[in-house]
DNA sequence: CCCTGATTCGC
DNA sequence: GCGAATCAGG
């Protein structure tokens, strides 16, 4: 296999929405994860998170128990990119927006676990505006967000109905928003769509949700039980 | 073990 | 440019 426009389209795309190297490989088909994940590097793609790259090099770093940076003059509140966790926990009761009056006439092939509350985006309960730009939301009103890489299978946009208008993986450019909407797999799956928050791959909305304040650990909410422990779906 | 992405290096 | 082999963290 080549590496044709489309293909590398797709792969361009995917990598960007957080789907992992494997499940590009899988999708595209004909190559490996590995082949993936090189020419996403030629292509100058940027690496999302990865396990073993934590921190920058440090040129000049501090070989040990430096003390680490007091930043005195500029107290800049702690942005932690929070990595898309799996599940989201029901701390504030999120808007019963829920998918599951879906019909799916697609036979039913996998099991349709519980009614899983589907925790998305709900409409932001947003508080304040931090220094990035992002909105903040008030502790308290924390809320985990959901993934952007569900464990589901990834399935090709496929035309059909009910996408009539949806924003599809191969809708996806840097101008609109990548938030997924529901579940890989689902027959509605999609992103978000809407114009993004300027150097960043969500709208501003969204940003408020993949983006939150580090709150001090005192005043963080204790791990709320587990949310749903349902065992993978596979 | 499984997974992940990063890097190397012969082709 | 490509990607298998290898590395290394989770």
């Amino acid at each position: 296999m080549s590496w044709t426009d489309e293909r590398i389209d797709t792969l361009r795309k995917m990598w960007e929405a957080g789907q992992t190297a494997s499940q590009i490989a899988e999708e595209l088909g004909g190559v490996s994860r590995n082949a993936v994940i090189g020419k996403a590097h030629r292509l100058g793609l940027q690496s999302r998170p990865s396990p073993v790259k934590p921190n920058e090099p440090a040129t000049a770093a501090a070989p040990k128990a430096a003390a680490p940076k007091p930043t005195p003059p500029a107290p800049r509140p702690p942005v932690e990119r929070v990595a898309p966790p799996v599940v989201a926990a029901p701390v504030a009761k999120p808007e019963p927006e829920v998918v599951e009056d879906i019909e799916l006439e697609d036979d039913a092939e996998d099991e349709i676990e519980a009614p899983v509350a589907v925790a998305r985006p709900a409409p932001p309960i947003l508080r304040s505006v931090g220094p990035g730009g992002f909105l903040r939301q008030a502790p308290g009103e924390q809320q985990a967000p959901i993934t952007p890489a569900p464990p589901r299978r990834l399935v090709p946009a496929k035309p059909s109905p009910e996408m009539a208008g949806k924003t599809t993986l191969l809708d996806l450019s840097d101008k609109i928003c990548k938030w997924p909407i529901g579940h890989p797999g689902e027959p509605d799956f999609h992103f978000c769509g809407e114009k993004v928050n300027p150097g960043f791959p969500y709208c501003v909305g969204h940003c408020g949700h993949a983006y939150q304040a580090q709150l001090p650990r005192r005043d963080r909410r204790p791990a709320p039980p587990l949310p749903f422990g349902g065992p993978r779906a596979r």
